[in-house]
DNA sequence: CCTGCATTTCCTGTTT
DNA sequence: CAAACAGGAAATGCAG
């Protein structure tokens, strides 16, 4: 079998920051706001109960994978805009021409476009640059899909005789980690979602389905308890975590006696059926906001939370904020860095790191209560203004973001 | 490969 | 007493 094509896509030097603060922005309204729908597997049909499940446990977890670790057909909205976000960004489009409705579909819609409407839609350079993208990627994820299933069946029915004698090429059945990452270096091209499918049960929440029912859905704290910081987890009167059971607790007392240390241990494959399946090296978190951005961002655009009270003002002049579902928050910034076992305790821990950075400045006294300082920005309500509070999120926020909100994260240094 | 940054993880002690 | 706070220490992963 030939090597899948490779997408020729060549990072150009970024656009204006203002351009890319946009960008970024515009992917981060999205991304809090939306509730991801579960992929559907419906137009697969297959007499074998195996494969079911395996087909099961891919759309739990694609609520979660990025647009590049799946076929562009069962992306969701945000996974598309995560896309065009990506080309945006190495292109020198003009992202302030970018209406969100053209990036507001989902992958199937996304797929029926043709390459015409794709031009008009995003202009004859980058249009283009979307339309092979897109047609490469989804020739290369059939095939993928289909080598994916095979190789679930041999896992299920080793001693079927036919299928005993097939055997599926790595770089075929990971297409497009081996190639990307070839051609982008540190560009996350993995094939994430067989080295991170478990059980359904480690599948976090996706925003708000799980911050109000996270132990229904057998939230996040099912799969990685091993910090002592679990403790907290029932300190928030909103949030209640699925009840560990004895044999976890044991394996976790015995795992913390063998490696106990001082700082942060190595992260652990829990399932080693999958941890020779692919590379482990999880290179670039995903691109975005650093934490003080990330609460600075709930806090000014709090109607783009289905969850509302996560966090509100105490002081909005001041800037003094106040976590209101803390675990809640920190759940969510874990979502956002892949990380299920994130925890208060531990986001407060880089909360106080800020104190020094004067990003944030201290408050004494209050419990959960925290001030931007000098050196953060885009809390105003002057650098905000142009977005109401209370009115519902509308296509034109995405170009109204204030342009001297630009990122300075590198300028508040220590 | 090395270095620096921004966390993340863990811990001990203190305060509320 | 529990939860939150404080901050040291060390490790991780990514960017340059």
């Amino acid at each position: 079998m030939s090597r899948p094509v490779v997408p020729r896509i060549i990072r150009l030097p970024m656009s204006t920051p203002s351009e890319l603060c946009r960008i970024l922005t515009n992917a981060n309204i999205t991304m809090y706001q939306e509730s991801q729908q579960p992929l559907q597997f419906s137009h697969m049909t297959t007499p074998l109960s195996g494969i079911g499940d395996l087909l099961s446990d891919i759309s739990t977890y694609s609520t979660q994978v990025q647009w590049y670790e799946q076929n562009p057909q069962y992306w969701s909205k945000q996974n598309v805009l995560d896309w065009i976000s990506f080309y945006v960004e190495g292109s020198k489009f003009d992202a302030s021409t970018l209406s969100l409705s053209y990036c507001s579909m989902d992958g199937h819609t996304l797929c029926q476009l043709t390459r015409d409407q794709l031009l008009s839609m995003f202009g004859l350079s980058l249009g283009a640059q979307l339309y092979e993208s897109l047609a490469e990627l989804k020739s290369k994820y059939d095939l993928n899909e289909t080598c994916t299933l095979l190789d679930s069946l041999l896992e299920e029915f080793p001693d079927f005789p036919l299928l005993s004698t097939v055997e599926v090429n790595e770089d075929v059945k990971n297409p497009c980690y081996s190639d990307f990452s070839a051609i982008y270096g540190d560009f996350p091209y993995k094939n994430a979602a067989v080295e991170n499918i478990r059980s359904p049960s480690d599948f976090g929440y996706e925003s708000d389905s799980m911050l109000s029912s996270s132990s229904a859905s057998g939230g996040v704290f099912s799969q990685n308890p091993s910090s002592p910081e679990s403790r907290s987890s029932d300190s928030d009167p909103e949030f209640s975590y699925p009840q560990l059971t004895k044999v976890q607790i044991k394996t976790e007392q015995i795992e913390r006696e063998v490696k106990r240390g001082r700082g942060r241990p190595p992260k652990l494959t829990r399932d080693p059926k999958h941890s020779n399946h692919v590379s482990k090296k999880n290179k670039h978190a995903p691109r975005g906001t650093h934490l003080w951005e990330f609460v600075r961002d709930i806090l000014i655009h709090p109607e783009l939370h289905q969850n509302q009270g996560l966090m509100k003002w105490e002081d909005r002049r001041e800037g003094v904020f106040k976590f209101v579902k803390s675990e809640a928050v920190a759940q969510l910034w874990g979502q956002k860095k892949k990380n299920s076992s994130m925890t208060y305790e531990k986001l407060s821990r880089a909360m106080r790191y800020y104190y020094k950075r004067e990003i944030l400045d201290r408050v004494d006294g209050r419990r959960l209560v925290y001030k931007f300082g000098k050196n953060s920005n885009g809390w105003r309500v002057e650098e905000t203004r142009m977005y109401p509070m209370n009115n519902t999120r509308q296509e034109e926020d995405v170009t109204m973001y204030p342009m001297n909100n630009t990122r300075q994260e590198e300028g508040t240094g220590v």
